[in-house]
DNA sequence: CTTCAAACAGAAAATATTTCTGTAAAAGTA
DNA sequence: TACTTTTACAGAAATATTTTCTGTTTGAAG
């Protein structure tokens, strides 16, 4: 599972735009179709590329708060935090969810609608969960960067 | 720009897959090639989807950390916060940075290969810009969700 | 040398997208 | 009411893309 410039080409550009056709890829990179699509096909196949995704505005849909939580935990257990871990996988506001280091044992990405809907979410959903002993709110006021583009 | 649920259920189809063929989501919501063809290049070209990216997995390039970073910038001036923005822009590790409320100035999230990078990120690039006065890193410790499905 | 595998090119076959033509229902207008 | 316009959809033809197949070249292994 090497990855060789050829690879890393291709990378670059599919996590650009994943609607490149196999031809565009094969003009920028100087390259016929085969070798284009044989790499493709291998590097999904060894999960490299794991999926392709639409980008929806979340403005758009109506989402137009982003906060972070960091929420504590009531104990350390590991039935403590898989409990958690399931409830917050079934919650779909919560669009990242991470196990971190420090004064706080999660940090949540959530995109809302407003803060209404934040407050329902707050009070009716995050602190009800019994795993739940402490959560702070870090609001997000502007955006400067969000991308999926890994460094390759 | 209103969307009615056949949109709804084009855009969750997308989200997940954005490989999914027209005849694919025709199938699956019980349409015609036209309709759903029509009804995807307006929401195009409305904004509503930004792009098709392809997801990359992080471990398998490389990328072993994850980190938060909490930012206070030196001082709260337009061209402080456009001189740190810009220079944000710029680095490919920094996944995504935010401009919050609370105790710090900025959220950022990074994604490099290890600690040894981190330590060079950190002291070489990120406490040097001339914006940044103070950073306080979590790390994280286990990722236990990360999407970019947005709730519709 | 000879064989084998890897990387590529080109072309044919299978699919998908895009464009075109047309119908039906709903909304607006005289 | 009668007429026009718009919207949403279906089906089919044209175009483009992906997938499969055949074959060449190159370099490494026996």
């Amino acid at each position: 599972m090497v990855l060789d410039d050829i690879d890393k080409k291709i990378l670059r550009l599919l996590q650009e735009n994943a609607h490149y056709t196999l031809k565009d890829i094969a003009n920028k990179i100087n390259l016929s179709l085969t070798p284009v699509h044989d790499r493709v096909k291998r590097l999904e196949k060894e999960g490299v590329i794991e999926k392709y995704v639409s980008i929806l505005n979340k403005k758009k849909l109506g989402n137009n708060l982003t906060v972070y939580c960091q929420v504590t935990l009531t104990k350390q257990t590991y039935d403590t935090s898989e409990g958690f871990n399931q409830a917050i996988l079934e919650m779909p506001e919560v669009v990242e969810c991470n196990y971190v280091s420090g004064n706080f044992d999660y940090m949540l990405k959530i995109i809302i609608p407003d803060m209404e809907s934040y407050h329902h979410f707050h009070q009716k959903k995050l602190s009800t969960l019994p795993e739940v002993s402490l959560i702070n709110t870090v609001f997000v006021i502007s955006e400067v960067k969000s991308t999926t583009v890994l460094p390759i």
